[in-house]
RNA sequence: GCCGCCAUCGUCUAGUGGUUAGGACACCAGGUUUUCAUCCUGGAGACCGGGGUUCGAUUCCCCGUGGCGGUACCA
């Protein structure tokens, strides 16, 4: 247990759906505050207004509740679906934290931390292609670093657009330690001068997130890995601030097959699209925990209680891993086998066809272990609700005959017809003794049997099928097998 | 280009200065008194390359290669 109150945050851009990735940033860091009996927070950061998406922040929160990580501080819905935001820190979104931001910046400022620049888009945009083809670092060239203070007071009086830089020294090196990754170096050099205040007022996230951990008092900044070569930056800016820094923690990526960073063009990428394929939420959880960390034994199988006892940040792997949907699927076959019918059926109501519900019970009891994902229980439901037509050859079992066929379902007919104890067991041993007494192989009579009742070559057993579909459905099928062979 | 991060089966990974390099998914074969699925058993399958250090390196160090990330008034 850590001595200080540990406190972790989510901290998403409102720009779409509920990533895969970010949704194991947010289970990382909520599972290291709750194993440290600490908070988890949710942050909003909206300060790009250009690529904001309308409602995607409530998508964000509808994702993270569904899954059941709860935080303790953020914006909220409501009854009457509007946003609220509970917590002592807020507000949460960082579009309502202007002035917050506008404080620190005048206090860099003052500290000529921070400097005015007036550099127009153009002139950066070619000072970049300068460098570039010198093989050059792409770097601000600092051209307004040491305006004097009247100029910058007369061209702030004309109106002229500006941004607001950091001032990063330009030599010396500086060091962070990163709990997954050990020391990282970075020389002042190689940082830029970057952006702190944007022209339009809004801050850039290098500012926002450092004003805004530290005052809601984040002690790990748990995030991807893209985020490391800003974090001297980040650093910098504490630094200046007279603020602790906190503990960095960098994921790893997630990868797409090609290993290349896990992106919609080759598939799914929102928490939702799974969710929409019946996936389930222990399923998705258990495999997205387990890309990027492992315990040190064999057990794999966790719930997120279990994960909050196990989880351990500094065993969380270094390089990215790739979704690879495999496994997912194992996961859910896994999940879906051990929940009960009632409640397969409760979580796979938008795929549900048109079945009684008795009926449908009966089906998963048998066949729950055949799906794999919930959107299948249609197909799994269809032979027991009828039977296409099918080729009467496929009646035929590979070591068999035409006649013999005949004669097994016959025989299959007739003892039937005078069965009353229609369970599967119980069929099974009529079927057993049939082959026994009749000196049959299995196939000869399982194999045109089972067919004749699903209609096609693979299929649940016979007597599983029969007992669910019931005597008298069982009878017609075998009697329209017979029809077929004759 | 520049800066940084990384590197064990196809995939997710365990692990170690001396191991038959372990597990899971996927794959293949056999079995589970018919097929498919489940289940069981078995099989194939990995330490990126080159130098060091060392009696001995997959493990430690360096270099290379490869992958990825950053290089924005996006996050």
């Amino acid at each position: 247990m850590l001595r200080k109150k540990v406190k972790t945050r989510f901290a998403p851009s409102p720009t779409g759906y509920l990533h895969i990735g970010g949704l194991r940033s947010a289970l990382y860091a909520y599972l290291f505050a709750k194993q440290n009996k600490g908070k988890f927070i949710l942050r909003i950061e909206d300060t790009d207004r250009s690529r904001y998406v309308e409602g995607a922040e409530i998508q964000i929160m509808n994702s993270l509740s569904k899954i059941g990580l709860k935080w303790d501080e953020g914006p909220y819905l409501n009854n009457d679906s509007k946003i609220k935001e509970k917590g002592q820190n807020g507000p949460y979104f960082q579009s309502k934290r202007l002035k917050i931001y506008g404080k620190y910046v005048d206090m860099l400022l003052k500290s000529d931390n921070a400097y005015h620049c007036f550099c127009s888009e153009e002139r950066l945009k070619k000072l970049r292609e300068e460098q570039k083809n010198n093989n050059q670092p792409t770097k601000y060239d600092g051209s307004c670093r040491s305006l004097p203070k009247k100029e910058v007071a007369k061209k702030l009086s004309n109106n002229e657009e500006y941004v607001i830089r950091l001032k990063v020294p330009d030599k010396g090196e500086i060091k962070f330690k990163d709990i997954i990754r050990g020391q990282v170096k970075f020389q002042m050099e190689d940082i830029d001068d970057q952006v702190i205040l944007k022209s339009d007022g809004f801050p850039t996230y290098h500012l926002a997130v450092v004003v805004d951990d530290n005052l809601m008092d984040i002690t790990h900044v748990i995030r991807g890995e893209e985020w490391i070569s800003s974090t001297p930056k980040h650093i910098l800016i504490y630094k200046a601030l007279g603020w602790e820094i906190p503990e960095f923690a960098h994921l790893p990526l997630l990868l797409n097959k090609d290993r290349s960073k896990l992106s919609k063009r080759q598939g799914d990428v929102a928490v939702e699209d799974y969710f929409n394929k019946g996936y389930l939420v222990e399923a998705l959880l258990n495999y997205i925990a387990l890309l990027g960390w492992h315990p040190s034994d064999d057990k794999e199988i966790f719930s997120l209680k279990e994960l909050i006892k196990n989880f351990e940040l500094k065993r969380v792997q270094k390089a990215g891993a790739i979704f690879d949907v495999n496994k997912l699927n194992w996961f859910n076959c896994h999940y879906i086998s051990n929940k009960s019918e009632k409640e397969i059926i409760k979580l796979a109501d938008k795929y549900l066809p048109d079945i009684d519900h008795k009926l449908l019970i009966k089906i998963l009891r048998l066949e729950k272990k055949r799906l794999e994902t919930l959107d299948q229980i249609g197909d799994i439901c269809s032979i027991f609700l009828g039977i296409v037509d099918y080729d009467p050859e496929i009646l035929i079992f590979k070591k068999s005959n035409k006649e013999d066929t005949f004669k097994a379902l016959n025989l299959v007919n007739d003892e039937l017809v005078k069965y009353k104890k229609w369970k599967q067991d119980k069929l099974l041993k009529v079927l057993t003794s049939l082959v026994k007494d009749n000196n049959l192989k299995n196939g000869d009579l399982f194999w045109p049997l089972r067919v004749s009742l699903s209609g096609q070559e693979k299929s649940p057993p016979p007597e599983e099928i029969m007992e669910i579909i019931g005597k008298e459905e069982s009878l017609n099928r075998i009697n329209k097998a017979l029809a077929k062979l004759k």
